[in-house]
DNA sequence: AAATGGTATTTTGTCGACAATCGACTGTTT
DNA sequence: AAACAGTCGATTGTCGACAAAATACCATTT
């Protein structure tokens, strides 16, 4: 048994902010104000200002000294961006990972495979993206690089949120989706690094182009504040005027 | 002009932090007291609490909730990854560099190699450092990549750090690091995107090298405590007991 | 002497109050 | 009516005090 350290409150509330974020609730572009999130939550500011901390870290909430913080916006330019650094991180890991895994490893991240393929076979879908999620983890581990793992990890909510957009378009490829993983891993059983890269380059790519299709024509009719709705004045006074507006 | 926002008083803290541990004048797995910062500074304890998550956003602090701050460590491993991680990310904006950048942006590019070989002529070291990071900062900006932009700045200090460590062994190849700089200056000019990446991920590998190299036999002998300082009595109850300890 | 348990001290976490700043509104002037 | 200045309300920033937790210390026990 290994015992988790409990929740510090502004994990806890950072959790519940993060959620409302990926779910849409906080709408990208959103201001937060922190007295608000304080009384809904019963407790002072300084903890819910840590939590903004936290999510800044992960980039799901932009903070502007003497301005406050808002939920990150999309744009296709910013999507695209997090899609590549996210990526290309992936990449590296997944590189190391197939350098570096031990046999211990190597079985772990088959029984995940295994179980992803026996939740597809009972098209289960929650079922999937749990075994999916410990794959990427297990790989993840197996890379032994505890840096990499916390950039990543912290990249990882966001890349959330887009897949919680791309949902409806996503869950009708599991076969797909199982497939792809599967090959991937059978490279990796192997001993073939270059072909279990190439794999998972494969797919993030794919990844990469359901959210920006998603992004472009699907959402844009149905709710179309969801994505871009300050519409802010640009009445900023200082500092790279026209640069820092793509992730806005 | 353009004009730049005040900074507020937690940057002002975090920077005064950030150089304390660039200079190791805070060493690698030192443990940071707030209330001393504090009382140090003349402030209250809640800019400095934020000052602290800043650095931490940038990798120069670990903090640990009821446990508090340190000084990120340095180990062999630490370093690999880290500069293996900002070398994917800094290919990236290389790619992205050679790819979009407009006219004004490669004229931009070539002033700062220009001041740089005027430096090296005059042997002048800061005006060459300040030139060249000059030169890093216009590609950055040419990839316009706004995610991808805070990304890098947000480990520059912790390379920055390493840089600290390794600059004797560096100031000595000054000429060899403006050839490359032109040369892949040279390749972008000529359109020639596939040299210039090229050219980047060699400029990366070497810079890996040295920090490698310094960290493994020079500073070893030097002041071992630098950079292994507190032995930490491994007593902790909880959570991964092994994993974590890569970068302490 | 080693291990255990309990107490004291130090350090971090949370709070409410106040100060400074920003943004919106309003009224004035041209 | 447009532009500007000044004022007011709302929001973030800073502070000092207190609560909770972790660590260090010391005594007691075996």
């Amino acid at each position: 048994m290994t015992f988790m350290a409990a929740q510090s409150l502004p994990e806890q509330i950072a959790d519940h902010i993060r959620e409302k974020i990926i779910r849409f609730e906080l709408k990208p572009g959103e201001n937060i104000r922190e007295a608000q999130l304080a009384t809904e939550l019963q407790v002072s500011r300084s903890p819910v200002r840590e939590a903004l901390k936290l999510l800044e870290k992960q980039r799901l909430v932009e903070q502007t000294p003497r301005k406050g913080s808002k939920v990150t916006g999309l744009s296709k330019e910013y999507i695209a961006s997090l899609y590549n650094i996210t990526g290309a991180l992936i990449v590296l890991a997944a590189k190391q990972c197939a350098e570096k895994s031990a046999p211990e490893d190597l079985k772990k991240i088959n029984q995940t495979v295994v179980a992803a393929a026996d939740a597809v076979r009972r098209k289960d879908i929650h079922a999937y993206y749990t075994a999916f999620f410990d794959f990427s983890l297990s790989c993840l581990k197996a890379a032994r690089d505890p840096l990499l793992e916390e950039m990543i990890l912290d990249l990882l909510p966001s890349v959330r949120r887009m897949q919680y957009l791309t949902f409806t378009l996503r869950s009708e490829s599991l076969y797909e989706n199982l497939e792809i993983v599967k090959r991937g891993n059978a490279y990796l059983q192997k001993g073939d690094r270059e072909k279990a890269v190439e794999t998972v380059i494969e797919y993030i790519a794919k990844e990469k182009e359901v959210a920006l299709k998603t992004l472009e024509a699907g959402l844009q009719s149905i709710s179309k504040q969801m994505y871009e709705p300050a519409a802010d004045k640009q009445t900023e006074s200082a500092d790279q005027p026209l640069e820092q507006r793509g992730l806005l």
